[in-house]
DNA sequence: TTGAAAGCGTTACCAC
DNA sequence: GTGGTAACGCTTTCAA
């Protein structure tokens, strides 16, 4: 018997779309030869329906097949919500410390189930920028500093998310607030300067954009602290670079200090650099005290004088999104997170 | 007459919704009395049909009373696409120098009217993650380091993702490149060492994990370069912390080393104040080397010599995934992006 | 100039 | 057990 040509039917919805066009769990169920609802009970391992296993394992593979991701547009368009928490990503470098944080939130959200999304807001600030935000839908925003107003927080509110908490200085109307006020950075080293005699006190002011949110609540923090003693306060703006650093050495003599809070431990030991090529001892003629309790403050001799820098752990703040999904309606909780503590070293 | 419970009849569609739900394009068009697509010509700008002056205004005040914002999902499920650039989250901290890059690639891809992603992948790796991106149907995928793999690349293309792009030291198949080769930078650092008379040469390798993607090459690179010459090579594990080093510097003098590539500045450091509290000199006894020029090299006595690191900039690369995304069948690029050179100052 | 309606991919309700 | 079907919010063609 002859091989014969056989006339291979061209089925009227190919099985598997011509390749270029992305599958759907409709070609995952034609595959299959089943139905999309059946698809969707086996994906999700729905447990209100039984399914027999030959047809769970014919679902299984033909989405192997066919590299079937589900739509999670689709998917969350058809909920109602998603769990995506959203966050604006950082605009200036971070240090370790926010670093370690933000890895442990989202790992802790990510063993809650939420998917956690840093927004590449380009430009756009605050309450603008929380209609971007508010666009994806999130059941949740985390928002670091200071820039959301009770608008933004309502335009997300209106839009679905069910919990905003903000990272920062103060509180907004409607959100949740872990307060993380740097004036107490300020207030330790304050402190400290003048318990070991400061009283003409310098705060170096970082003069790179986007570090007032930090710098002024520090420079206030000192402000505060020394309000009501014999102690004067002296502004240092201080851009990050070898130059700057050697301007202000120059002119240290004349300005009289005997101790100064740097902003941080890397301003400091900028500071600290110059002072001594200028022949200023540290800490006998000034008293020199940092901030973030980086580990180059321990290399640095004199060794470094720094305020630790105590942020709340990643695990918590999920908990608190968490919690703050699962009951809208609680009102927001305001917790003060940011503990400063000052290490005392050869510096001061 | 007394009081009656009355029962409120539930309005089969109410006019405005009782503000607990989500404003929708259907709740504005019924404030401004007009039909939804009249909604989406204003809101959108549509120029292709012409909508009166007073209608313009009716939608836009609506819109703007409920406080509506269109909803992404729906809207790029209709479209067949969106403009999301995903990328995966930096899971270890970032220096200043890629945090500049990413920054600069945000604003870049803003500018290019791309919404940038960062995707706080929780421990997935790889592949896994892959189809965990692909749910978002991104329009372009940007991985740094080395954990996809030809597989993931496909789950991605087969999801409708216009433009993968590697950063990293290797290329993949189906992906464009952009290559860091960080052997570069120890080539460039053991070539200047050899050139300074180094001949056993100790390479640091952070003990961190996270680091290896960086510091293997790192080592190999020195390997590399001294392929062929009288010069050692020997291995210097190092974690992170003072004790690690004061121990490595204990041992110091048993190595016999005159020269060694510290990893980075930080570490450079770390070992530089181990080596003068053991009374090694620098460079007399061993040169050292870091890299990628920090600000902190500057300011340690010996200055450091460091290894430049030039990144590209943020515009070239969101230049490079426009172009990838506009002509998605254009064969892969592969462009070498990662400039290495010698920054000679004191400590060698 | 405006409105009605289809359809994007998914899931959940209700019949079979 | 399984399959049809409606609905989520939006844009866009076609018709009025």
């Amino acid at each position: 018997m002859p091989y014969v040509m056989v006339q291979i039917p061209r089925s009227p919805a190919p099985a598997s779309p011509s390749g270029s066009s992305v599958p759907t769990s409709a070609d995952v169920a034609r595959l299959a030869g089943v139905s999309r609802a059946t698809v969707s009970y086996v994906l999700n391992n729905t447990s209100a329906v039984r399914i027999s296993e030959p047809t769970r394992r014919r679902v299984h593979e033909a989405a192997k097949e066919l590299g079937y991701v589900p739509h999670a547009a689709a998917r969350s368009l058809r909920a109602g919500h998603s769990r995506m928490v959203l966050m604006p990503a950082p605009t200036i470098p971070v240090g370790p410390l926010y670093s370690q944080f933000l890895s442990e939130l989202q790992g802790a959200l990510g063993r809650l189930d939420y998917t956690v999304v840093q927004y590449g807001t380009a430009g756009v600030h605050g309450d603008e920028a929380a209609r971007a935000w508010a666009e994806l839908r999130p059941v949740a925003v985390l928002v670091p500093g200071s820039g959301l107003g009770p608008q933004g927080v309502a335009v997300l509110k209106r839009s679905g998310a069910r919990a905003v908490v903000t990272l920062g200085p103060g509180t907004v109307d409607g959100a949740h607030a872990l307060l993380m006020d740097h004036a107490a950075v300020g207030r330790a080293a304050a402190a400290h300067l003048y318990a070991r005699g400061g009283r003409r006190i310098g705060v170096v002011v970082p003069e790179e954009p986007g570090l007032e949110v930090f710098s002024r609540p520090r420079l206030h923090g000192v402000r505060h602290a020394l309000r009501g003693t014999d102690a004067t306060v002296t502004e240092l703006p201080l851009a990050y670079d070898e130059e700057a650093a050697a301007r202000l050495a120059g002119r240290w003599r004349s300005l009289g200090l005997d101790a100064v809070f740097a902003y941080n431990d890397e301003y400091a030991m900028l500071l600290m650099r110059a002072l001594k090529d200028d022949g200023v001892r540290v800490p006998g003629e000034t008293a020199v005290i940092g901030a973030d309790d980086l580990m180059l403050g321990r290399l640095l001799r004199p060794r470094l004088s720094t305020v630790h820098i105590e942020l709340p752990s990643g695990r918590d703040l999920a908990e608190l999104v968490d919690r703050a999904v699962r009951n809208p309606t609680a009102p927001p909780e305001r917790r003060e997170v940011l503990g400063a503590s000052v290490v005392a070293r050869d510096s001061t």
